[in-house]
RNA sequence: GUGUUCGUAGCUCAGCAGGAUAGAGCAACGGCCUUCUAAGCCGUGGGUCGGGGGUUCGAAUCCCUUCGAGCACACCA
């Protein structure tokens, strides 16, 4: 269904085009002088020059012509030319009432529903997931959801660093712990044993302990290099051990994200194209595209217009190996093929930016994705700590995921025990769910482009914009709710009569005794926006759009909760139509909240 | 050096296809619970939107310039 706020603008464009001024004039916005109306169009100033009339004339032409209108209570002309407008309650009555009938609370499907890739996760394979890997997870899974809500088909790949020097310097790590192992035996042909010859805590301990060593240790970097080229080029031994660090290091990351409501359609990674490499470099090279240079092969991307310098994108080193490019390069190539995708996004740290920009030019020059083909890189900013550096554990090393998440889970737990009665298995399940609102909240409350400061005092606060504020607004909604139900009310969706229309049964009360200028009202065109805003997030992949609208809402039903007695307001009409009201904001805060990537406990 | 992102209240952040008095939250101060969750609501104080030019009736928003910060610049990912 139409936006409101186009329904608003369309009635204002028509007055314009009457009076034989340009309809686009007729534009509105959402009032930034709330104290003076809640609508405002400015088109009278911007129309003035190209009429030759003062703005003042031209507002006064159009508010005279629209005094009768169905839509608006109220048209003010403020100098110099501004248009102030209120709407009817009937109005935004009707357009809520209409909003509950239709899906998506009236969100328009796409003409043309897209197919959207999202690249998103990148975890490496055999690291510990840090914090660094939590921005992605969380604005991926964000923007997964949005991209689905509006209506497209979304793939979510967690695109696995599984292929590169981690691998080799763990090989070269264990070769130096257990040399006796089978897989360091080139001469070995009999069957590689099932089991794994480590734990996935020796895993965890053993990149972090060969990634440190590589950095000082010339030859032990060389030989890390060394076995990843033979990794790549099939030496069996590696490959099975290979095989045994992917099985138990994706149990663990699918822990991990289940922990944090975050969920792939693929878990694809950069092994599974590596088949493909040889012939798309074939090809490069074939087409002209490809050629060696200092001993590597690289694709030349300068264009005309660049303003900078451009390196060639290295799509072999002078030793042979592959290169992260070459990988994305192939994994474009393969998604091509089995998705053919009309977009993909990336979600990582905006440290990559340089890298995407020449994936992107490789991708579109060797013709592996048409001209028009939306490739987006999303970068976000770094996470710091309260110091404004990059967040650090207290003695100074990266900080665990898991850790990070128990840091809050029990955080959250203790605020909950000293705030309420509840009992221990209640408490831990509650703080669970408020601990993951609070921290995505955190993190999608911002753009995301920016860096933030992580700050987890201020993020598991109940105070103020966050996450649990949220929540709490939902658990205050749904108690309400249940007490209603639980007393014999029956919830009526339908039940949002416009003031006017209750007060006809109601002797000796005015419209102006609720409704008009009130927290309800606020509250009803804020939920008038949702499908505006839904659409702004989408086109922007901004969750923060949401978060922030969120934040407005929830402000907004607070408001109204204060000044209003819902369970013992004795009018029935008023009654039903406040329950109506409770139930759709409900409705819409948990929908977005879902896209957000959290939900709400039933009680907190 | 080249490019890029960004400088908004004491702190953390919104606002940026130009609009009226620049908004929130935290922190500070003052009110509001015998009645639906006070983890809330209402209010007060706090800002030459880094500086300087320009475009415009009108600039935090667009353009130029300058200062400051972060980040990236072929054989890691």
């Amino acid at each position: 269904m139409k936006k409101f706020i186009d329904q608003i603008s369309s009635e204002i464009k028509q007055a314009f085009s009457v009076l034989g001024y340009n309809p686009d004039l007729g534009k509105v916005t959402v009032s930034n002088r709330p104290d003076l109306c809640e609508y405002q169009c400015n088109g009278a100033m911007a129309g003035a020059k190209e009429y030759r009339k003062a703005p003042l004339v031209i507002a006064n032409e159009v508010a005279e012509k629209l005094k009768d209108s169905r839509v608006f209570s109220e048209i003010k002309v403020a100098p110099p030319g501004f248009l102030n407008l209120k709407v009817k309650p009937s109005f935004v009555c009707a357009y809520l009432k209409q909003m509950i009938k239709s899906p998506k609370f009236g969100l328009e499907e796409p003409k043309q529903p897209l197919t959207i890739i999202v690249d998103y996760g990148g975890p490496n394979v055999a690291k510990p997931l840090h914090i660094g890997h939590l921005r992605s997870a969380i604005i991926g899974e964000s923007i997964k959801r949005i991209i689905r809500y509006a209506g497209h088909t979304a793939i979510g790949d967690v695109h696995l660093g599984d292929w590169g020097l981690q691998m080799g310097l763990i090989i070269v790590e264990l070769n130096e712990r257990k040399p006796e192992l089978v897989y360091f035996d080139p001469g070995y042909d009999g069957e590689y044993p099932a089991e794994p010859p480590f734990s996935i805590a020796e895993l965890g301990e053993i990149y972090p302990f060969a990634s440190a060593r590589s950095k000082v240790d010339e030859s032990y970097r060389e030989k890390a290099l060394q076995a990843t080229f033979e990794l790549q080029n099939g030496r069996i031994g590696y490959r099975a051990l290979w095989q045994h660090i992917m099985r138990i290091s994706l149990v663990d990351l699918k822990e991990n994200y289940r922990n944090l409501d975050v969920d792939f359609d693929l878990w694809k990674g950069e092994s599974d194209v590596q088949d493909l490499i040889p012939a798309m470099i074939d090809k490069f090279k074939e087409d002209g595209f490809a050629y060696l240079s200092n001993g590597a092969f690289v694709i030349d991307i300068k264009e005309e217009t660049d303003t900078k310098e451009m390196p060639p994108g290295l799509i072999v080193k002078s030793d042979g190996a592959y290169l992260y490019l070459t990988t994305d390069l192939a994994t474009i190539l393969e998604r091509m093929k089995n998705y053919s995708p009309e977009m993909m996004i990336y979600t990582t740290d905006k440290r990559q930016s340089m890298h995407f920009e020449q994936l992107f030019r490789c991708a579109r020059k060797t013709g592996i994705v048409p001209p028009e083909m939306n490739l987006r890189f999303l970068g976000f900013g770094t996470m710091n700590g309260a110091d404004g550096k990059p967040f650090k554990t207290r003695d100074g090393g990266v900080m665990r995921l898991e850790d990070l998440v128990s840091l809050i889970n029990e955080e959250m737990y203790k605020k909950i025990i000293a705030n309420r009665d509840v009992c221990e298995d209640e408490a831990r399940k509650t703080a669970q769910i408020v601990g993951l609102a609070a921290l995505k909240y955190g993190d999608l409350s911002n753009q995301a482009a920016k860096d933030y400061i992580f700050d987890i005092d201020r993020f598991t606060s109940f105070e103020g914009d966050t996450g649990p504020y949220i929540l709490y607004t939902i658990v205050r909604i749904k108690s309400i709710l249940q007490k209603y139900t639980e007393a014999g009310g029956v919830i009526n969706k339908e039940a949002l009569l416009a003031p006017e229309e209750i007060c006809a049964n109601e002797t000796g009360a005015s419209e102006k005794s609720f409704a008009s200028d009130f927290g309800d009202k606020a509250l009803m065109l804020t939920i008038a926006g949702f499908n505006a805003m839904i659409e702004t997030a989408y086109e922007e992949i901004a969750p923060h759009r949401i978060a922030a609208y969120i934040y407005e809402l929830a402000n907004a039903l607070n408001t109204f909760y204060h000044q209003t007695k819902i369970l013992t307001e004795p009018v029935n009409e008023k009654q039903n139509y406040y329950i109506a009201l409770l139930d759709l904001t409900r409705d819409i805060l948990e929908t977005c909240i879902d896209l957000l990537g959290f939900s709400a406990p039933e009680r907190m």
